[in-house]
DNA sequence: AATTAAACTGACTGAGTGCTCAGTTTGTTT
DNA sequence: AAACAAACTGAGCACTCAGTCAGTTTAATT
């Protein structure tokens, strides 16, 4: 591994862990035994190191998604929406290191007053509601889901799904019991039947 | 208002908006006209200060939730939900200056090792999980609830709703459209039939 | 072996931090 | 008016921070 990815390396996993701001660049060097002017010779600034890691988990989280959803075939719209939820449920745990830069308030802060970053939030968030919306639409087109703003829709389940991976990260509630009311919850809200 | 009142309510609103480490005690001086030295008088650290103002919010929620489910009468535990739903998303909007003081990640780190801060955070949550799980276990008696497990349902429908504050806070999507969507999904996903 | 450019170093800077404390002001009691 | 305590002040302290820069090492080329 180059020196760059140490540092982007070691500096994901302190942000998402303690954030940016309560993160030194002194620690970054410690963890890493780079000396702190070579951070700065890779990256312009604190602020641009953060950018170029939040680009990375981008591609990462776009890429992943693409890549299970090209594969995977559902039985139906609803099906997808499982597989959707269980996908992001999946994500968030498997790259808990770099994912938890999302539940920091700095990347939003920071995204309103940098176009890169707000860029880059929305083409993330984007990406998965797209994925939970293309699912509702699937499912109105085989039955399965009932009349709904599928939008809308899609907005509600990712703000519930992203709320239970909040409850784990800020320590409130252990949501690995709530997986399974979870999905039937989803089920029922979308079906145009009793079907769960 | 004496100088107390008046650091906590410029202390409140930054710490909402900013955050804890974003936040300056120099600033609060500036803000509010008071000596630096002044406010060390009257709490004796920056996070005697934090937690003065948590306590705060917390007797604010806590009163607000009780006054408001003795007065209201509800024709069902469904009814209820939807109150509680609807109360939560008020009380987020109105007292949005100190609610967000919940939005961001120091509360949770602090709760981690400062057993004073975690009991305040703990009251919160479980007095407002609480409303939602009494008005389900209601609805079962009454019959507009389905068999579902209270606690955990109790627990989705926060998560869904704070997730949608936290849309807002974040500044991603604009929730105010989705209100209908939201109590009409919620209705259903606990609806013992095709009520809505 | 000599040259050159890229990679890297870490002591240093100046701005900013939470907090202290000796001293001043204010308001109440005697 | 004298005495006292509570409220308040702000300069100063020890410390941390992101970022700089003069200098050294490494690696490839001639």
């Amino acid at each position: 591994m180059t020196r760059k990815e140490v540092i982007l390396q070691a500096a994901s996993r302190l942000f998402s862990d303690k954030g940016f701001n309560e993160t030194s660049i002194s620690e970054i060097s410690e963890i890493t035994g780079v000396a702190e002017g070579t951070i700065f010779y890779h990256f312009k600034s604190k602020e641009g190191l953060f950018l170029a890691i939040l680009e990375g988990l981008k591609d990462e989280i776009v890429c992943g998604f693409d890549q299970y959803f090209k594969e995977k075939r559902f039985d139906s719209g609803l099906d997808m929406v499982e597989g959707a939820i269980t996908y992001y449920l999946y994500l968030a745990g498997m790259k808990e290191d770099r994912f938890h830069l999302l539940h920091h308030r700095y990347p939003y802060d920071l995204a309103a007053v940098n176009p890169v970053c707000r860029e880059l939030l929305e083409t993330i968030y984007n990406r998965i509601v797209d994925i939970f919306e293309q699912a509702i639409r699937l499912g109105q087109k085989d039955g399965s889901i009932g009349e709904v703003t599928s939008r809308k829709m899609a907005l509600i389940l990712f703000s519930m799904v992203d709320g239970l991976v909040r409850f784990k990260t800020y320590n409130l509630y252990d949501p690995g019991g709530l997986y399974n009311e979870l999905i039937s919850a989803c089920r029922k809200m979308l079906s145009s039947n009793g079907n769960t």
